[in-house]
RNA sequence: GGUGGGGUAGCUCAGCUGGUAGAGCAACGGACUGAAAAUCCGUGUGUCGGCGGUUCAAUCCCGUCCCUCACCA
């Protein structure tokens, strides 16, 4: 790239519920450019309640990427949304001075604004003989194998997260180096200014705001959308809250009301988890989500 | 009004023969590199309904008042 003027890419995110949506299409009416989707659930295009997309009205007001662009059936990781995004952004950057990304999923976020290591994609042989590993065997096999491929990183990882100890022998295994010593953490350099933007507020405010939005998706149908893929649940891209609950639900194992409790609940959890990753990214900058005039304001004295 | 049960963490409830209390869920805090709305780790947050009394010591025993549930009027 090589642009005559600067180009800013303006990033707005926060705990699920709390506005991003409502916002991004806000300024990227003001300033007349399109928006660029950081969400990992809302990429599949059959998953139109559960998700909390833009609706049809707002995605003919502003034109959007990366929204329903991709199926459940797909296999999907954050080192091809960055290629993707990367890619789409750097297209729209010859028309536009501004930009607009939305969405909550702040590892996605963080490959897009930084990059992410080079490292092998997931082969689907090894994982399975990996989870058949564990599955058999339990946790301690896992650990044993990773203190075998990478001392370095067995002594790092979370012993307990089988997910990370799974995915390190698999970039071992198909690599034949050591994960320690591919994860470099390298910031890549991009060509764009990034306006980083983290909404929050008040947390009984956002968790009226969860509870309020769950029920409105129970009106729009939630129970039998998640029902038309009651048989796929296995899915990765199923593996969502709104889903997973109502597939217990469905299994018997939870009472319905139970099952819309404990999409709250979970949903709750996620808004905090989102909290806690975006609290130590010192690139942000708060704003309650109704402080227009103010994230505006701070825009536009980023020039 | 009478009789009986109950009032302990945000909720549901344990708590022995008196030694200022603990489970589940919720909540809160944290980690995070191709599964990330995923996955994992950590933390009891309390005028034991109020006021008196007995006792070295009361959530526990006694009195009284308040609230609540059930049954009887």
């Amino acid at each position: 790239m090589n642009f005559n003027e600067r180009k800013n890419l303006i990033v707005i995110t926060g705990p699920t519920a709390i506005g991003k949506t409502a916002l991004s299409i806000q300024l990227a009416s003001h300033f007349n450019t399109e928006i660029i989707s950081a969400d990992s659930r809302q990429f599949y295009k059959e998953l139109k309640i559960g998700t909390a997309p833009p609706s049809a009205e707002e995605l003919a007001t502003v034109k959007h990427h990366f929204i329903g662009n991709l199926s459940i059936n797909d296999s999907y990781n954050v080192s091809k949304y960055e290629t993707e995004a990367l890619a789409k952004i750097t297209g729209l950057f010859t028309i536009h001075d501004y930009l607009v990304v939305a969405g909550g999923s702040g590892l996605f976020i963080d490959a897009l604004l930084h990059g992410i290591d080079d490292l092998p994609d997931p082969d689907e042989e090894l994982r399975q003989f990996l989870k058949l590993k564990y599955a058999n065997e339990g946790i301690s096999s896992l650990r044993m194998m990773l203190k075998e491929y990478d001392p370095e990183y067995y002594e790092v990882v979370d012993l307990a997260n089988s997910k990370r100890l799974m995915r390190a022998l698999e970039v071992c295994i198909s690599s034949g180096k050591k994960y320690s010593e591919l994860r470099t953490n390298f910031k890549k350099p991009r060509e764009f200014s990034s306006i980083c933007i983290a909404l929050n507020r008040d947390r009984s405010e956002l968790n009226q705001s969860i509870s309020f939005r769950t029920d409105a998706m129970i009106k729009k149908g939630l129970e039998a959308e998640a029902r038309l893929f009651f048989q796929l649940r296995h899915l990765n891209p199923l593996n969502t809250v709104g889903y997973r609950e109502f597939f217990d639900y469905f299994e018997g194992l939870i009472s319905y009301d139970d099952a819309i409790e404990k999409i709250k609940t979970n949903t709750r959890r996620y808004a905090k988890r989102q909290i806690t990753w975006f609290k130590k990214k010192e690139e942000f900058s708060w704003f309650h989500p109704d402080d227009y005039a103010g994230i505006l304001n701070f825009i536009n004295s980023k020039k």
